[in-house]
DNA sequence: CCCCAGGCACATC
DNA sequence: GATGTGCATGGG
């Protein structure tokens, strides 16, 4: 007999849509006010209630401690955002997002979903690790509709998998890295729980030497999975923000933007990231861009 | 038709 | 070391 399992998280200033929904993580899907995934191979429905987050599991559990540790219970908002740079644009961009969280995934279904990333909308993304997990991932319980979902698919699958395969998934391109990444890791040439009691310099490197991460993938795993609160993923979305709410729009050069987001956000840096991350992609009004065809027209 | 997407590897200067 | 380009695939 296995009964599902019911429990409630006391906690405050939370916005769970915003968390699930931020491009952190990928497997979760939206039913009314309900957010449903499968973590560490669980499937779990989490909810917003008034004193914090109700959990669901479709199979018994007594112990929450993974959910605790994967949702950063204990993290008190209000400390994260005091160690926030105390200027105008991260004010406005907390004011938006108030509530917005960092959460702590495992390290190799982090890993293999920001290989997947490269060049695609966050929709897309989700879409390929969906087929991935159908394909490769194991059948779980789950008390919605379907009654079924998948796990993420352990390295040693991922990496026996053909790169026709893997292709078939819709990871174009990023298939040989995924395929060789997978093997590496499921070898144990790489030791993805070691990277955790290592320097930050440390973990990032042993990173940027597996095919397909490169410096913005590696610091989305140092600190999505890892904790690793200085890391900085400055991505096409990040590089927008800071353009336009710290160099005035000027076209800043990458070069001048890693300096300064290396030396401006400190150590809790990954956090704020995640702030103008979200806030850029949300809550600014879309700038219409400069059609260069308009232009023209216009010229003659 | 165009440009862009939570980039990276590789060639070339 | 900096800069340019190809890479799959789908959205807008």
């Amino acid at each position: 007999m296995s009964l599902p399992s019911r429990t409630l998280f006391s906690v405050r200033e939370y916005d769970l849509a915003a968390t699930l929904a931020s491009g952190q993580a990928f497997r979760w899907r939206q039913s009314g006010d309900a957010w449903r995934a499968v973590v560490g191979g669980k499937w779990v429905q989490l909810r917003p209630m008034a004193e914090g987050i109700e959990a669901a599991t479709a199979s018994p559990c007594n112990d929450w401690v993974w959910l605790e540790n994967y949702l950063q219970i204990q993290v008190e908002f209000q400390s994260v955002a005091a160690l926030f740079p105390a200027d105008e644009p991260m004010r406005e961009a907390v004011r938006a997002c108030r509530g917005l969280r960092l959460l702590r995934q495992a390290p190799w279904e982090c890993l293999a979903s920001f290989i997947l990333s490269s060049t695609k909308q966050i929709t897309q993304i989700q879409q390929i690790i969906e087929n991935l997990c159908g394909k490769f991932g194991d059948k779980v319980k789950a008390l919605d509709a379907r009654g079924s979902d998948y796990s993420f698919p352990q390295p040693e699958r991922l990496a026996s998998a053909s790169e026709a395969e893997l292709r078939a998934c819709k990871a174009g391109f990023r298939a040989p890295y995924l395929r060789e990444t997978a093997r590496r890791v499921a070898s144990g040439e790489v030791d993805l729980r070691a990277l955790a009691a290592m320097p930050v310099e440390t973990a990032r490197n042993q990173l940027l030497a597996l095919p397909g991460v490169g410096r913005k993938i590696a610091d989305c795993v140092l600190l999505f999975a890892y904790g690793f609160q200085e890391a900085f993923p400055l991505d096409v979305w990040v590089m927008k923000a800071l353009r336009e709410l710290y160099f005035q729009g000027r076209p800043a050069p990458i070069k001048t933007l890693q300096k300064f987001s290396a030396s401006y956000f400190g150590p809790c840096g990954g956090y704020a990231q995640q702030y103008l991350f979200h806030y850029m992609r949300t809550k600014l009004p879309r700038r219409r861009p400069e059609n260069a065809r308009a232009g023209i027209s216009l010229v003659v």
